[in-house]
Order: C-alpha cells, then sequence, then structure tokens
DNA sequence: GTCTATAAGCGGATAGAC
DNA sequence: GTCTATCCGCTTATAGAC
C-alpha cells in the first residue's frame, strides 16, 4: 500500500515537471496535472498540500540530482583542465534543461514565494563560492593569470550568469535547444576562461 | 473627450507597469490595474480588448524609449571608446529597469503569446546585430584584435546576454538593484571588451 | 489511497445604462 | 468615456464515500 502512494506521489512530481516545462507553472494547473497523471485531483491534494507544495518537491528532486551530479563530478578526480569545466558544464545544463521551466520563472517564483527566496539563495550562495574557488585554484595553478578579489568575483559573476541564464538566451533567441546550439554556451565559457589564462598557458589549449 | 481617453489609457498603462513590475503579469489582474488606476473594470476594457492588449500597449512605450535612446546615444556623434560602451549600457539598463517585468518574464512570455515571440525575435536581431556591426568597427580600427566570424558572433552573444539578464541576476543573486550594483555589470561589460583589446591599446584604459 | 462531488472564490470579459 | 451589474469558466482546495 506504501509502495503505491510513493509511485503516485513521483508520477506526479514526473508529470508536472513535464507540463510546467511546457507551458509555465502559472498556466498548468493542479486539475491538469491530475488529468495528466491519469488520477482525480482530490488524489492528488491527498499528496501534496498545495500547487506550491509541488513545486518545492520538484526541487526537491532537482538538489537531489544536482548533489549526485556534483559527486559523481568530483569523484572522478579530474585535473585541472579547460575540459573539466567543460564537461561540468554539459552536466549542469543537462540538469537546466530536464528542469528547465525553473530558471526560466526564477525571478518571478522568487519574488511570489519567499521561502523560495531563501532557498535558492543558498544555493547560489553555495556554488558561486565552488566556481570561485575552483578559478582561484585554477589561478594558484599557474593556469589563470593572477586576479585581485574584485576581478576573480567578477569572474564568478560572469561564468555563473552565462549557466544560469544560457538555456534562457537560446529560447528568447527563437534558437532551439540543440546539443548544438548548448555546445556554443560551452564554447562560451571556454572563450571567457581562455582569456584569463596566462599567454605561457594560452597555446596548449 | 478625446484627450480624457487618451489620460486614461496613459494611465492604465503606467499603473500596469508599476504592478507588473511588483508583482508579475500572472499574479497582477486586470481587475487589480482597474482598481489601482481608480477605474470600473468595464471602463478598463473599454480602452484595452484584453489583458494581452495592454501589454503589448507597453512594449509599444517600451520601443519607444528604446528607439529615442537610440537616437540620443547615437547623435552624440561618440567616439569609439570603453566610456561609450559604458554609457549605452547604463541607458538601456534604465529602460530595462522601468519594464523589468518583461525582461524578468521574458522566456514565459514568448512561450505562451506567439505574436510577442516574433516581436521579440525581430528587436533581438536587430540589437545583436548592432551590437556585432560596434565590435567589428571597433576591431577595425584597431582598438580590438582581429577576430573571425566565430569569435565575432560569441562576443555579441556574450555581451548581449549580458545586457538581457544582469538585472534578473541581481534579483536572483539576492543583491539589491541599486547603482552600484548596475554599475558591476558596466564593469563585467569593460572586462569582457578589454579581454579582447589589442595589447598596444590596452594600457591607455 | 483513491474517488466523486462540490464549495468558495477569482479570473477575464461583456451588456447596457448613464 | 465611464459605470454597474453580471456571466461564465476555471482554480485551488476540501469533505466524505469507498
Amino acid at each position: 500500500m506504501m509502495k503505491k502512494s510513493v509511485n503516485t506521489r513521483r508520477r506526479i512530481l514526473e508529470t508536472a515537471i513535464r507540463l510546467f516545462n511546457g507551458k509555465g507553472t502559472k498556466t498548468v494547473t493542479t486539475n491538469h496535472i491530475a488529468a495528466a497523471v491519469g488520477i482525480s485531483p482530490g488524489n492528488l491534494y491527498y499528496h501534496f498540500r498545495s500547487k506550491k507544495d509541488i513545486i518545492h518537491g520538484i526541487l526537491d528532486l532537482m538538489d537531489e540530482c544536482g548533489f549526485e551530479a556534483i559527486k559523481r563530478i568530483e569523484s572522478k578526480n579530474a585535473p585541472l583542465s579547460l575540459e573539466t569545466i567543460e564537461h561540468k558544464f554539459r552536466v549542469i545544463q543537462e540538469i537546466n534543461w530536464r528542469f528547465r521551466f525553473f530558471k526560466r520563472e526564477l525571478p518571478s517564483l522568487i519574488m511570489n514565494d519567499p521561502a523560495l527566496k531563501v532557498r535558492f539563495k543558498k544555493s547560489h550562495d553555495v556554488i558561486l563560492f565552488m566556481l570561485r574557488d575552483s578559478m582561484v585554484r585554477y589561478s594558484e595553478a599557474g593556469l589563470l593569470m593572477k586576479m585581485n578579489d574584485g576581478e576573480m568575483d567578477l569572474l564568478s559573476h560572469e561564468l555563473w550568469l552565462v549557466i544560469l541564464f544560457w538555456l534562457n538566451y537560446l529560447e528568447i533567441s527563437g534558437m532551439k535547444v540543440t546539443k548544438k546550439n548548448i555546445e556554443m554556451g560551452s564554447n562560451l565559457l571556454r572563450e571567457i576562461i581562455k582569456s584569463k589564462m596566462m599567454a605561457t598557458t594560452r597555446h596548449k589549449v
């Protein structure tokens, strides 16, 4: 009996993700989700207190994915290289794509949900710190040029901005979200980092 | 009699902008707008066919602002310099700020309104072309390093991405949208362009 | 756990008086 | 041009049977 419930819960989440990605969280109603899952609205509300609760459930899933991705990436004991960075970018973009409604609506969602604002801010700070830390290590290893704190901050923000919004940029540009166009974001990141490379190491890439 | 109508129309638009900026286009209803203007819902629908019509009316206003801004900027006969670029960025950010609901919801709005998608795509192409053209001229003038077409494209996309999403980035980062933080976006643009400058000209800035 | 039925309210939008 | 009144559909969410 318990097992069936867990599955239904999961199916609601997966269906909601699919519909939200297609039409947005405001357009898609709890009734739509229930219908698409093939259950009654009442049943949906047995598993989730509210629509907001569904969204937060999806975010739990997303965080899980992100956590696993980080483990996978770090456990590879990857060397400090452009390839490593680009690989990370691709992994992150896969998550961004799977939950694309989220980044797409991020500013709006945050604006209308203080709890979400706090929640995202935490992830944001962690990721930004990790990114910055990576860059500092690259710099100390002599791969990137020496930068002061302000320059490091700016570089981190720049990279994170591209990672966060690249899919959105593709969407509004009318470009299809294809492997090739996602690759373009990867190229962009490489260009950004290459421009900070030591002249002595730059020819190697 | 005609005059009063024009004023009401304008008041509806200005009020809608304010409310949309604060709570988003989905949360703010036509009733909210009418109440905030101090008119009846029926009267609002005398001036606008639909809610979508209001949004498009706002965009007409925005385009007007953009057009005037471009005239202002170009008429100054500005020299090719970093300062000119940063000045342009600030002018654009003022418009982005005044109509901030738009860029904030851009991917969602486009998704649910095909006419808007076409409309924005046109602006997008024009601006991207202008940006690219600027960069090519800077390059030909010997201020920027020589780049091939692909590199030029990537640089243009990068600059446009930052311009488009910088305010969004501030919002989701939990940073206040202050003059100082907007300035940070300006700094970022400068860093991006500086990294493409000729070694011989770089020291001048 | 899942269903049916339904409450309660709000949304966009219109008709017709003034 | 503006208002009052109102319709209809849809939305979130709950009550209670099975």
